[in-house]
DNA sequence: TTTTGCATTGACAATTTTGTCAAACATAAA
DNA sequence: TTTATGTTTGACAAAATTGTCAATGCAAAA
């Protein structure tokens, strides 16, 4: 076998730049240049290893897809109780979120120019197991009742929302970059609280 | 003055179909050609019109912009009570919501590429008194106690993500069109539970 | 009718971006 | 050392996208 150590090591180098561009950068549309440039290697490399532009973006999307997919498995198969899940999650969420703030504005831009998902299959039963938990935290009063799905709703939309539209809100609401980084660290516990009844 | 029914017409025509293809479909790489296919025009209209395509992306994004703020301001100066003014917010925001979904998504990806915000200086003062009332709301023992900005994030966290990432949600929770839907249709009265004690 | 001023068009040029290919390169095996 | 195999490179071609321009069209004013 003739494997040089740096063989698999540029394909790679170009996935995690390209990775770092779109989701930690946010330039969407970066040329196949940019993208070399910033890996410091020959462009055609590009196409040598991934044989168009399209095939780099598709296998980075799927990459990106699996990441979300895996932090939600992690969550939903764990026997903590409800809170301490969601609490869990939230952890792992804001750590990976440093790496990848427009890791899921990519995915809704891509979602929507018609990029199929997978691996929904399993999600299926795990989701249902884990609105069955919510639905029995609301019986005991814990948390307000509503059907699950708009609980798991709130719960996302208050966990994402500020790390993926952080441009549009830190402008908006003119706050510095060090005052928003203070509310961010603040927030896991904002969140519990506001999801459930003291 | 020659004065043509369709004169400025063709211009708003333009304009209105770019915010339907980006804040609409999207389609936020759309070609000048895609655009200029979709409004019924001459793709060249739009370099007689707008200079260059760079020129009609701002001023789009600027249109984006005000409409946003003017939502905002809106709410901020009626005089209603906390909850009924935010109740009115979210009436306002899932109407404009309906027309352009992608709207929030595209201020972020700009927002992102340096794109220089204007008119914030109106909204400071405006903000300041907001945040006020949501202290006087919380010793009041209203709502959580919690810095107000992070009342805020969790408001428009609530109201926009479900909105604005749909296509992604849809899909990772295997939810049909129509059961989305019914869901939106409770956000209303969901955020505002979740965001006031009862 | 003729003129005037803007709107519209298609052909063309310029630019940007992507993809191909043969040659050069490097390293492990023979 | 030579060979074989996969890697890297630059030059080139192809494609896609944008911008320019002169010519034409069209309607109101003269």
């Amino acid at each position: 076998m003739l494997v040089k150590e740096t063989d698999q090591d540029t394909e790679k180098l170009i996935m995690e730049t390209a990775k770092n561009i779109f989701f930690g950068e946010g330039r969407f549309n970066a040329t196949t240049q940019e993208i070399a440039d910033a890996a410091g290697v020959n462009r055609t490399l590009i196409n040598y290893y991934f044989r168009s532009r399209d095939k780099l973006f598709e296998i980075v999307f799927e990459d990106a897809q699996r990441q979300e997919q895996e932090l939600s498995e992690q969550i939903l198969n764990t026997n903590l109780p409800l809170k301490e899940k969601l609490s869990q999650h939230l952890d792992n969420f804001f750590e990976q979120s440093k790496k990848y703030p427009y890791l899921e504005i990519y995915m809704v831009t891509q979602a929507n120019q018609g990029c199929a998902f997978k691996d929904k299959d399993k999600m299926g039963p795990l989701l249902d197991k884990f609105y069955l938990e919510i639905a029995l935290e609301m019986d005991k009063g814990n948390i307000e009742k509503m059907r699950p799905e708009q609980f798991v709703l709130n719960f996302i939309s208050l966990m994402s929302f500020p790390i993926s539209m952080r441009p549009l809100i830190q402008e908006s609401m003119s706050l510095t970059k060090e005052y928003y980084d203070t509310l961010l660290s603040e927030r896991k516990e904002i969140i519990i609280r506001t999801l459930f009844k003291q």
